[in-house]
DNA sequence: TTGTAGGCGTTATCAA
DNA sequence: TTGATAACGCCTACAA
């Protein structure tokens, strides 16, 4: 890597000339520039394969897509010759003719979050080495470009999709079922997956947490998170716990669109003015409870004796913050890998015994709780 | 959404018939399957918008790629009825038969940093309103997989391609070039970009490290980073500020891989007990700085009196962590508008003035410095 | 300004 | 097990 150390000098017109001279670009209609090497030569094509092994093109074809109908040795010259070429099928004419393409979507609520992109990298480490290509998308947790985006997958042809989360419009679980391919959703429970599903019950998340308050004999709690989608779940499952532990919560406090760790702050502090006798507060995310952590320690207070606080997502960040904070979650990774796997399976036309799978919910205590 | 907070219970078998009956899926083959709507019917075709409009299928591939090509009530009626219809190109026969994708392939060397995320994000907040479609992909930093992902778009056809970094290996270079669409890099300043470039110096944020240290009244200095790569830049830049600020670098720690808190850590541990006179400390980046500073704060340092810290990459939550992270950087987010800016103007054919683009390198300075 | 003809590269289908 | 033929849907080239 080389810099010129000349970013506070903007380039200069003559900068600009001379880089442009020294290295020119291709033209745009792909003929040959004078100093670009002649490797922008077309990649070979099926038909050459076909030539050099001496058969048709078709049994190339299947030589790659289907090698068990394809006698032993042409399909071993066949490979042999793939191998040495380079050659690539063009996804675009595969995908045109047969309706299958090696993509597959994957669609975030949010690509900043830590937990979702660790989900789709578990499931890019089990689809790429298969030859698919994992194709992100962020929803932005908006409806509209939910359905944007799902409506665009009709005419993309994904092999499967995968989101983190789960579709609740009608319309949209409808399309993606028209579209006849794996579906996969994640991260939550729900009664009835359109497709495939690798998640877990967040309402679960949330009884257990208020079971961890009870066995650490906390009593008045707390709840930070928002009041809709998976926020919500967590906090019936809170109250239900909390209910049947016998715990008083003492405080619900409510936070809009993506939240972050100001919120959390600023959450804790509302909730400490109103009602100063809470001792432990659960946050529906690691986000909100990182803030809430700060904050607590900024007003002197000591966790976990003066206050105990809870999160959600196994966090990586939140380990390293004295006195560390407890956090409930699954391990994302490996939810994105089982997913991987549960996609794959079907789009070899196997189906998975069971469509439906439950990862584990487990508490990392640290020191605040 | 619903949950049916059944995770500690993995589903029976009973539960997934119960559901598979509920919601039978469609057939692998695509034809109608009982329960599911006929939504699932074939979408729109180029041809039928021509029959309804009654033109020829030219004339409507003309009307949405080249409107100024087509009489102004004929493009109208064309659009209303491609509206009314919801018809969508296939992008697969588009891009087969014109070499011509609305994929643009974009390349981050981790999906877990945040401000690479955010680069895309902006990137792809220029570029989604016009119908192009990002595809990510991670290098994971990894020579073999970038030259893996470069080959593959051979054969995708992307319409563009941005790297959150430049290239460095020559023959990857040259079969970026000889695809002959644009091909932006960023996040460094080189001399050569192959294409165009969004970036800034990483020597100037070690340089900007040390005039910061010069301007506080540090004279001991310190560096934790990477010894290649970025880090290795902004030490090189570090050392050449120090010298000419006249201060005294008195030790520099290596780190490899890919960083983590607890590197930044166990680096300052290491830095102090091998010289505790050391004032101010630069990190390579906001991570290992976090690190850091939690350590001093740890071993009871008061900041920035006992110790500065200065890391680089504007990261949001070291703002919250007390007394605040002072740090080097850009605006992402920025800097990934800027590049679809200019990717979407190559697109258009329009050559940008300017290939080359440099971005500002700003100190926000808080409580550690 | 509009239309006709044909092909991009692959694979489904059917025949041998 | 292999091959010939045609078609996927669109857009380039050329003609009118």
């Amino acid at each position: 890597m080389s810099d010129t150390g000349a970013a506070k000098r903007p380039p200069t017109i003559d900068d600009v000339l001379r880089l442009r001279a020294a290295e020119p670009l291709p033209s745009r209609d792909g003929n040959p520039v004078e100093g670009v090497p002649r490797d922008g030569a077309a990649p070979p094509r099926i038909v050459e394969i076909a030539r050099l092994a001496g058969v048709s093109p078709i049994t190339v074809s299947r030589a790659l897509r289907h090698p068990e109908k394809v006698a032993e040795a042409k399909r071993r010259k066949i490979l042999e010759i793939v191998e040495r070429t380079g050659y690539a099928t063009n996804p675009h004419a595969r995908a045109l003719r047969s309706g299958q393409s090696n993509i597959v979507a994957a669609f975030v609520s949010n690509l900043q979050s830590e937990q979702f992109c660790l989900a789709v990298q578990g499931c890019g480490e089990v689809l790429e080495p298969q030859g698919y290509q994992l194709m992100i998308g962020q929803t932005s947790y908006s409806y509209a470009k939910e359905t944007t985006m799902i409506q665009s997958l009709r005419e993309m042809r994904p092999a499967a999709v995968m989101f983190t989360g789960v579709i609740e419009i009608e319309e949209n679980r409808r399309a993606l079922r028209a579209l006849g391919i794996p579906i996969m959703e994640t991260w939550a429970y729900p009664r009835d997956p359109i497709d495939m599903l690798v998640g877990f019950s967040n309402i679960d998340s949330g009884r257990q947490a208020a079971e961890h308050f009870a066995e650490r004999g906390y009593r008045r709690v707390g709840f930070i998170g928002r009041r809709s989608g998976r926020g919500a779940l967590r906090l019936t499952g809170f109250r239900e716990g909390a209910r049947a532990a016998g715990l008083d919560i003492v405080a619900e406090l409510s936070v809009d669109g993506v939240s972050s760790m100001v919120d959390g702050r600023r959450a804790l502090g509302d909730l400490l003015s109103r009602n100063a006798a809470v001792e432990a507060v659960f946050c529906a995310n690691d986000l909100l409870a990182t803030g809430a952590l700060l904050e607590a320690r900024r007003l002197g207070m000591r966790l976990p004796d003066d206050i105990a606080i809870l999160g959600f997502g196994h966090n990586d960040v939140a380990e390293e913050l004295p006195p560390g904070l407890t956090t409930i979650g699954i391990d994302s990774r490996d939810l994105g890998r089982q997913a991987g796997s549960m996609i794959l399976q079907r789009m070899r036309g196997e189906m998975p015994s069971e469509p439906i799978c439950a990862v584990e919910l487990t508490l990392t205590r640290r020191g605040s709780s």
